[in-house]
DNA sequence: CTTGACCTTCCAGCGACTGGAATGCCCATC
DNA sequence: GATGGGCATTCCAGTCGCTGGAAGGTCAAG
């Protein structure tokens, strides 16, 4: 398999392949006899568990030891859960975050016209600044 | 006043005074004899608003418009609620992408005894790949 | 005159890719 | 065998919004 159909396969672009490879993680590929880069099942296996914790918001890094975990036999399921349940306290920070926000914009955007005119309550928050929030 | 004292009373590093001047977000600040920039209170004004704007998320693009807006007094004060309202709109794609992602983490940790041994609901879905979320 | 805090410029790096250039390989068709 | 198109390769640069650090200049105090 070539590194086109492994991406398509992984739901990740080759581009990205060749990156996770460059900082080591993943393991290189094998070469076909044109220097192609080379994909079974397992190596696309790898690269799919990857997407799938990249996209549930999980760092390179933890990449990295998640993969670790995954391979390692005699790993303490602990040790997992204790990532996944770092990741989600950072995400209820992140969530309180944008919540506060959004309810300090949504409380601006109410009080402004969205008229012709240039009076406006956004504007004027940004230039007092010491306003909540 | 120096930068210092700006960025001080801005709420901002001086290294990203000096970034916002280079970017031309900010205009260049004059300078004194020992070719130190100098700030007056009208110029932190806008410095505290780029801040104040930053905090509330919007980009530095955005912050351009914002400014541009700001000092333009025949505004229209639609377009400035048009940027908030497309802001809250991306946070609202952002909370909910979040959101989602906590909830499978959530749904994940709780299913993980987290003991000694190595069966790990977690590590299963990363490698399995085709569930929900 | 020295010390130390501040300031200056410039270059490099973060995270996680992504775009693009220049080049090479492979397969199919004429 | 030539040619064309679609892959692949490497390498460099850019994204965003700073931030760190080096090497040096300025200023006020003691």
């Amino acid at each position: 398999m070539n590194i086109g159909e492994a991406a398509a396969s992984a739901g990740v672009p080759p581009k990205t392949i060749r990156y996770y490879e460059d900082i080591g993680l993943i393991a290189p590929a094998g070469r076909s006899e044109g220097n192609y880069r080379v994909y079974s099942e397992r190596e696309v296996h790898m690269l799919r568990f990857v997407q799938r914790a990249r996209s549930l918001g999980f760092t390179v890094q933890d990449c990295r030891q998640l993969l670790a975990l995954y391979r390692d036999p005699g790993r303490a399921s602990a040790d997992v859960k204790a990532m996944a349940e770092r990741r989600i306290q950072e995400l209820d920070r992140k969530l309180a975050e944008l919540t506060s926000i959004r309810q300090t914009l949504a409380g601006l955007v109410e009080h402004c016209h969205g008229d012709q005119r240039p009076d406006c309550p956004i504007l004027a928050d940004l230039a007092a600044a010491d306003g909540p929030g």
